[in-house]
DNA sequence: CACAAAAACGAACGTTCGTGCTATTATATT
DNA sequence: AATATAATAGCACGAACGTTCGTTTTTGTG
């Protein structure tokens, strides 16, 4: 009677998991050019020398797929940026880690095409079901990411009482989306140095005089 | 013989350049909700209960259609949101109308889909072509007249001398486009009016003591 | 090693994509 | 009203889409 065997720890996972996450690695880098909708079976079976219907049988349906690929991609996002981030002790040093996180992972490869999620957000904006559901939700988890390390530098007394975490996030992810718009769309080489400034000014804003000199 | 007739002023316009303009007003409103890729020929010609040959035959190529929509999208944006502004003297004033009537656009109903333009270029931002490089071009003009608009706000003292008019261009835009983005993909209705506080807040940081109240 | 389960394959499905043709209908001008 | 031209429709194409199926190969385990 074959049972079902629960995952040992420490275990090498299943060849079935092991290449699912390979295919789901490439998917990232191709949604992240191509957009959500632009990523194709084929292509991707193509990119990864295997074939549709070995691929397909991951996922089941492309939905599907999408939605594993925005999970990946969530995983990826937490890895090279939150977590990093999250290593600094709460105050203003967390926060500005975690914008300059994101800005370097803009300029920088960790999608191919930039930020996978803001694509993504444009893309299903104006659309509904279950793919734009999970980037709406993402987008909100990063949001509430970026608000809650606003909040806590204003408990160390960094940032001033008076200012409103969820917009004041909101306000400096403003800031770095257009940055990467910038550089990418209208390959502007300096919208990086400048959207640093830009952020910078905005929270020089509204420290305190307790908080320690900042840079990004 | 035959000869190509130059348009006569004021005639009604041959029925091909009606249709023509008649097609590229719905594409506008479906590539503004599916994409500019998304946008398929197939779909616009049963939107407008036409053959698909015969749509085809106006353009050539399906890029001719894309180049094509984005031209027809930056008439009606120039029309709804440039061309009202620039009815105000310069100044503060048209600059805060230029704002106001982006801002307007986004939650109105000018594109089904918010922002025609933001959408492509999130789209296109990562690929090369003569359709990126049309929406690259339509967006460093908008950046331009914002830019000038800001310039000459200067020179009417409303706005400091130090104020650097691509920079502050490119902040106000930022802060503009996280609006539509809040707006469409998290549906929070209230991003408009906060969005309006924020670049209303950013503007009143730089504005002379001569410059009149402003409000947004 | 044997053998069941899992994974990958190859071929084909119906559909839609963009794009050519040719024929037919509508328009505009003499 | 006649006629040349412009506009549209109809049909077909090859390719790619997502998906299904039955078969074969690979993998892990007793």
């Amino acid at each position: 009677m074959p049972v079902v065997q629960a995952a040992k720890t420490e275990s090498r996972p299943r060849k079935g998991v092991r290449t699912r996450e390979s295919i789901l690695r490439v998917a990232v880098d191709l949604a992240s050019v191509e957009g959500l909708e632009g990523l194709t079976i084929g292509r991707l079976s193509d990119e990864l020398g295997m074939s549709k219907s070995g691929l397909f049988a991951h996922f089941g349906s492309k939905e599907e797929l999408q939605l594993a690929t925005i999970e990946m991609a969530r995983q990826i996002f937490v890895e090279h940026i939150v977590r990093p981030a999250l290593a600094a002790p709460e105050g203003i040093g967390r926060l500005l880690k975690l914008c300059n996180g994101w800005l370097s992972h803009v300029e920088g490869h960790v999608f191919k095409g930039g930020c996978f999620f803001t694509a993504a957000s444009f893309e299903f904006d104006s659309r509904s079901g279950p793919v734009r559901d999970a980037i709406a939700d993402a987008m909100k988890s990063w949001l509430f990411i970026l608000a809650r390390a606003v909040e806590a530098a204003k408990k160390t007394r960094h940032l001033k009482a008076s200012v409103n975490p969820e917009q004041f996030a909101f306000e400096i992810y403003s800031l770095a989306m257009g940055a990467n718009w910038a550089l990418h769309l209208l390959d502007d080489k300096t919208a990086m140095s400048k959207a640093r400034l830009n952020i910078l000014h905005r929270i020089q804003e509204v420290v305190t005089p307790s908080c320690p000199a900042i840079k990004l």
